[in-house]
DNA sequence: CTAGTCGCCTGTTCGC
DNA sequence: TGCGAACAGGCGACTA
């Protein structure tokens, strides 16, 4: 599943290889794919034929290619085009000559600065991604925009889709805020666990690094947010940003190959997990100081919270 | 307004 | 061996 580390691999990988490329034609194999498109299939394949890809930019899981009517057009212009990889979505650059991928879902055939025909694939096993068109409007920096602020002209200053403009900042995110967040913990009831997957609060967190930065943070997942005091605070959101870094650094290295590795390949999973789907086996932090203290499965939000139940004590009111 | 639940999806794993 | 149930979970839509 990609987390957030491997979607900003796709994102740069994406904007290496298909910058200034035009999008000649679009087929969308399966409609779930684009239903969060409001014009529907017909409409989707319309609007993106003939665009050129000018940029690509990112917030949290969503990533974004910017589209303009030449590649040096302005891509205010026209929608941005959104895509979500959800659970399971890849997004892969090959040659028509390559098989059909299983459960390919939309392809954008491309030409290049250079000449060459590519295609953007679109897999998704389950279907809870999708791309789809979207208004964009003004923001203040997004990740991943290639112009630097200083020399953006009029026409190239930052947007957003406007789907995605109520996404919060993830910790990747050079302009992230530990205070925004920690004002938001402050102003709710709720246990920190919903607070860290909640979008709207901190963006690219899944259950996996929620799992995994509470472990660390020794906090436990129903533990009211305002409860927190600011070192704790501090611990914990260094705790996810940490995770995801080493992710990124292990992920991002392979876009030069020939079947460019956009499609968020975990380095994660290849590392061990000190939490996340590790019930039944002892907390590793516990064992060396000689103790013996087993993880949990427990269910939250109709899903897993796995912890250790002497570092991650049960707080006294649990909400 | 906030808090919390539900449903979308399909491949894999599990128990009977 | 076969077969249905449980499970995985991001996130928008919905309810209270």
């Amino acid at each position: 599943m990609p987390e957030l580390p491997e979607v900003e691999t796709v994102r740069a990988g994406v904007a290496h290889h298909l910058l200034g490329a035009c999008i000649e034609s679009v087929t969308v194999h399966d409609a779930r794919s684009v239903r969060r498109h409001t014009g529907g299939s017909v409409d989707f394949v319309r609007v993106l034929e003939g665009t050129f890809i000018v940029d690509v930019a990112r917030r949290g899981k969503y990533l974004w290619l910017l589209l303009a009517e030449s590649a040096q057009g302005d891509a205010r212009a026209l929608p941005g085009l959104v895509v979500h990889l959800g659970m399971s979505g890849q997004l892969l650059i090959k040659d028509s000559t390559f098989a059909p991928d299983k459960h390919l879902k939309i392809t954008l055939d491309v030409l290049l600065p250079d000449g060459a025909a590519m295609q953007l694939r679109f897999v998704d096993q389950r279907i809870f991604g999708g791309m789809f068109l979207d208004e964009l409007e003004p923001t203040t920096d997004v990740e991943g925009t290639l112009i630097p602020a200083a020399s953006r002209s009029e026409q190239q200053l930052p947007v957003i889709p406007r789907a995605v403009a109520h996404i919060a900042r993830d910790p990747l995110d050079s302009h992230f805020s530990y205070a925004e967040v920690r004002s938001r913990m402050l102003r709710t009831s709720s246990g920190v666990k919903r607070l860290l997957l909640d979008q709207s609060v901190i963006s690219g967190v899944g259950n996996i690094y929620a799992d995994e930065a509470l472990w660390r943070a020794k906090l436990h997942y129903n533990k009211p947010a305002k409860t927190l005091t600011a070192a704790q605070t501090r611990e914990l959101l260094d705790a996810v940003t940490e995770v995801m870094q080493a992710a990124l650094v292990a992920g991002g290295t392979s876009f030069d190959a020939l079947y460019v590795n956009v499609n968020g390949q975990s380095g994660y999973f290849d590392r061990s997990l000190n939490a996340y789907g590790q019930a039944g086996k002892p907390c590793s932090r516990c064992l060396e100081s000689g103790r013996t203290s087993i993880i949990v499965r427990e269910p939250f939000m109709n899903r897993s919270s796995y912890r250790c139940p002497h570092c991650q004590r049960t707080p006294r009111q649990p909400r």
